[in-house]
DNA sequence: CTGTTAGCGCATTCAT
DNA sequence: ATGAATGCGCTAACAG
């Protein structure tokens, strides 16, 4: 099992060049061989392939896109994923990407050191990626606006933005504020008197927007939102269960909030965490109602209500329009919305019975 | 607002050249203070920078790399992202080799294809990166000796690994075989009599691992694993849900399994579903005990015992291993095992009261 | 300290 | 249908 006469490991990287004269033709047809060039006659093209499969030849992509400049990947700048959202719509949009023949270089947020960010974010121009997906939940930076700019195809997916930007370039978002109305709807059917919120950062537009459906709706059927009732912080269950801890904990029960809005379901899990932990029955006690619907709202121990996005294929409609911007830059900017759906579990079907396992798990459990 | 002169929309990219002649100045002293090279005055690189700017200049990657043979950027091959140890492990990695001027590409797995999956592998050489983080729970495959034979530096973090691959590449691992054996002690000590265990994919090495020194301590405790109390599956919920359905469902009490080992958390998910489903109380009914401890195993209303690896912690030193190694290729390989632990939390402490919301929650409750 | 020169490996004319 | 020549934008070796 010596090495054999191939290749030393590793060094000295086999080229087109290598390729045709092992091969007995030229270097141009190497190259035309290898992308299946139809002016090839197919003896010569086998010959080519055979000796290019033996010898390890692969093309180098920098020769490659200095050329032709493009580099057959896309970016997707997302935010931190921890939050199970990005998941769900960078797989799907890796999915289709590595279909077509893209690589996906992936930027994702991870909250601090803001400067290193919008750094990164610069360098991709200079030919790294032929387009960015921007999932990011930073509010559209400047740099953004400067990519367009530079002719960068651009598609922004599941965040609402700024009106200047929004002309610009491709959009798929779903329709926000019919979703914080729908939340609002279903909390007041069930019966609650005095919801409240839990709510991300102010400048999302995506939440904000959700906020406003909310906050309408609910003025529409009379109930209040005062603002001692509304928690604000990150996207994140940390948000979530002290948001919850807050509205929930010091006051008496006929002043407590019977039912929670949680501007996503991952603040929503902290807010069950908080319940949990304050020896609260959801939803007897308070009503719960998360935002987008991932995977484990359906799980028993979590059977959270929550406004439904189709984030999967949301992302797929992404995918196809910046495959599709790619294709063609000039063409003009699309905007697709999807519709949103509420979907009832037991976090706020009262009168139900709650809770996995059997009897009430009060107080804190971390060992 | 109409476009002013400096560049009309995207097209004609500027070039060292463009910037060299409105600086006055050679391409070379434009390439070398762009780097910062000491040779250059300090008055010209200011000149040159200032004039870069102005013009928008950004280096081409592919120009550069071409001659570099440097890409500036390191591959993440990991499986399936809705596997939350994925985005955990991603995210770090993502943040230390940003921090020292690394992209990411990310090729992660999304279980279908694969035929698709080890064409995308198979191209990562041709310089499209400097090297490549393994994370992906799809065994070792060929694939990936061929990178190494093509002198790639390769990591692999979180997976055991044949034997054959073992001594050639840098790995980061903790003790798979302690950890089993901490669950099955575990199980023990809290009076388990009839153990049962959800399992992944038997071609997994880490979970073989897991699965070697639970039944070895098992046995040394003398307690049975029949092979009807062992479920399969791929690592997901689903299989947990199934496996547990299928193991607590239709026995008597008498013979239904009192503790579930769960080969990872998000098996376990599943498995806590299911006691939820089927009314059984954990930890009364049946012990769950998991593996990994991700975030969401501490939220009360999962509060699940599990066995805790280092992910962060791990994924920092995979990410240490692969910078040295793309910094000197001939460092010889090294492993790094770091050590687990058990973290008790409520699905295992009998007695305790659990359920984070109150009463019992019964049955299938989606809507 | 700065300019000149020579490729990196490939795609792409232009001939033949 | 194939080969020869050219240059993508940059870095690096070599002069000066």
């Amino acid at each position: 099992m010596h090495d054999s006469a191939v290749t030393p490991p590793g060094r000295e990287p086999v080229t087109g060049y290598d390729v045709a004269r092992a091969a007995g033709v030229s270097q141009s047809t190497v190259s035309r061989a290898l992308r299946g060039d139809a002016r090839v006659v197919p003896e010569t093209r086998e010959l080519v392939l055979r000796v290019a499969r033996e010898m390890g030849y692969v093309v180098n992509a920098s020769a490659r896109s200095l050329i032709t400049r493009r580099t057959s990947s896309v970016a997707i700048v997302s935010g931190d994923l921890r939050n199970p959202s990005y998941p769900v719509l960078i797989g799907t949009l890796q999915k289709q990407f590595h279909a077509h023949g893209y690589r996906v270089v992936l930027l994702s947020d991870h909250e601090e050191e803001s400067g290193e960010f919008e750094h990164s974010l610069g360098g991709l121009r200079g030919g790294i990626v032929d387009g960015i997906v921007y999932i990011s939940a930073r509010t559209t930076s400047p740099v953004v606006a400067d990519l367009l700019d530079a002719g960068m195809p651009v598609v922004v997916l599941n965040r609402d933005v700024d009106a200047e930007l929004g002309g610009r370039v491709d959009r798929v978002t779903s329709d926000n504020v019919e979703g914080g109305r729908l939340a609002a709807r279903h909390l007041h059917a069930i019966g609650a008197r005095r919801p409240a919120m839990v709510a991300g950062p102010r400048d999302n537009p995506s939440l904000a927007r959700r906020e406003r459906g909310f906050r309408s709706e609910l003025a529409a059927l009379g109930l209040p939102l005062p603002r001692q009732r509304v928690r604000r912080g990150q996207v994140d269950p940390r948000t979530g269960l002290e948001g919850a801890l807050s509205l929930l904990g010091d006051t008496a029960a006929g002043e407590r909030p019977d039912a929670l809005f949680c501007q996503t379901d991952y603040i929503a899990l902290g807010a069950l965490d908080a319940a949990g932990r304050l020896g609260l029955s959801v939803p007897d006690d308070v009503a719960v109602i998360g935002y987008n619907d991932l995977d484990w709202a359906g799980w028993s121990m979590i059977d959270l209500t929550t406004v439904r996005q189709p984030l999967v294929e949301m992302a797929e409609a992404a995918a196809s329009a910046m495959l599709a911007r790619m294709a063609n830059p000039d063409l003009p900017p699309v905007h697709r919305v999807f519709d949103v759906e509420l979907v009832e579990r037991g976090s706020t079907r009262r009168g139900a019975r709650r809770g996995g396992a059997g009897g009430a798990r009060g107080g804190v459990t971390h060992s």
